[in-house]
DNA sequence: GACATTAGTCACAATATGTGACTAATATGC
DNA sequence: GCATATTAGTCACATATTGTGACTAATGTC
């Protein structure tokens, strides 16, 4: 549907890198394409040529409703790659990260799967590149922006929460300090409902409710530089 | 130079926005060019047209290059901009900012030239947007890149430091907090230079050279989330 | 009912940050 | 020379934040 005409040249595509948690890690998405004429078959990731007048953002948007299923995921562009060849030929690859909530990692069809990101299929250079990127960019804003939340379902439970942060990080994290920084930060609210996940005492479910923005204004922090 | 025939049709350009610090603020390297038959002058980000098999970051080098003059500019993208319209009449832009030394700041032409940010002329959206963009990417990953450095000469004073990131974050910061951080993270190290600057007591000059690189790995910050 | 398991909280220790006051070294004015 | 202004650099202490183990709570399993 989204093919372009072999005989156009493409300026450009947006490609995207849909992420969700899968197995205590990361998983993405990818299609199958048929190589010319039925040569062969590789795994890519999803796209969407570029059209006359049609801005970015939407391009993504129509990528992502095609390979997800889904119309309100999370989105952000990532940036513009143009080194190694693309599997579509295009010049260009503007680059958007989708984050697709836990249990709302569904198929649009056989040619389409999730991968973790241990079991990767092989990749061109640009593809490896840019999916290397959107998981950067993703760790990197984690403390800007509520991606561990757009990971999670609506509701969940503090160690849920702890536990996808502990998966983005790729550290663990101590209970108590995670749940006071989080209750000083006034970012979740608890809903009236419990869950009883097998043994162990129940949990409360929490939804993800910025109350008031007071953003800190602490010293500068100089122990990040790279 | 890189001007392209008007009838060629182009599918990208890359668009750099060249900051430095002036005047105890931000200034942005804008260029002059002539619309349509010397109709009217309009001020621009400079821009180089894509080209056949030349990277993004080539393109980039060659537009720093062409409009402020040094080659070895610390450099970064931003991302990918295709709302409203281009002033080349290019679909997309690809945005890179540029971070030129205080004191570097030369001009490459009387069409070439520094702007507050406070006393910017107009622009179109579309340079609105990636000037806008541009001046956050680098104040949001202030902490994450030596951004600071790269706005300062290769040897610095403490006071000249702390001077830089007030500017960027925008709010004054103590002066022992500062230095206490900055010695704990080992980011400089000290010349054996002094500078007198009129009265008071020499400062010591530093330049920047991140020794060991100890990645703090603190607790979540919540309280940055929007 | 003993025990394993997960949730949630607490108190204290360790570390980091905010802050004003201090000393040091220079220029200026008299 | 000498008092004063000005900027650099440091210190000590108060306050705030974070690390940590141990604790209580609520459930299922045997």
């Amino acid at each position: 549907m989204t093919r372009e005409p072999r005989g156009k040249r493409q300026h450009y595509t947006v490609d995207v890198v849909a992420l969700t948690p899968r197995d205590n890690q990361l998983a993405v998405l990818l299609e199958q394409r048929s190589e010319g004429r039925e040569k062969s078959v590789r795994w890519v990731l999803p796209w969407s040529a570029s059209r006359n007048g049609e801005g970015l953002d939407d391009l993504a948007q129509h990528a992502i409703r095609r390979s997800v299923g889904a119309a309100s995921i999370w989105n952000t562009q990532v940036g513009a790659f143009s080194e190694g060849p693309h599997p579509g030929g295009s010049d260009l690859s503007i680059v958007y990260v989708a984050l697709v909530p836990m249990g709302e990692a569904t198929v649009q069809g056989d040619e389409f799967q999730w991968f973790l990101l241990s079991e990767l299929p092989p990749l061109t250079e640009r593809q490896n590149q840019m999916l290397q990127e959107s998981v950067n960019a993703v760790r990197d804003r984690l403390d800007l922006y509520p991606v561990a939340f757009r990971l999670l379902p609506a509701t969940f439970t503090l160690s849920e929460l702890q536990h996808m942060y502990e998966l983005l990080l790729g550290r663990r994290l101590h209970k108590a300090s995670f749940r006071r920084a989080l209750t000083a930060a006034a970012l979740v609210e608890p809903t009236d409902e419990w869950r009883s996940e097998g043994r162990g005492r129940p949990a409360q479910l929490f939804r993800y409710g910025p109350r008031k923005r007071r953003r800190a204004r602490r010293g500068v922090r100089f122990d990040l530089l790279g």
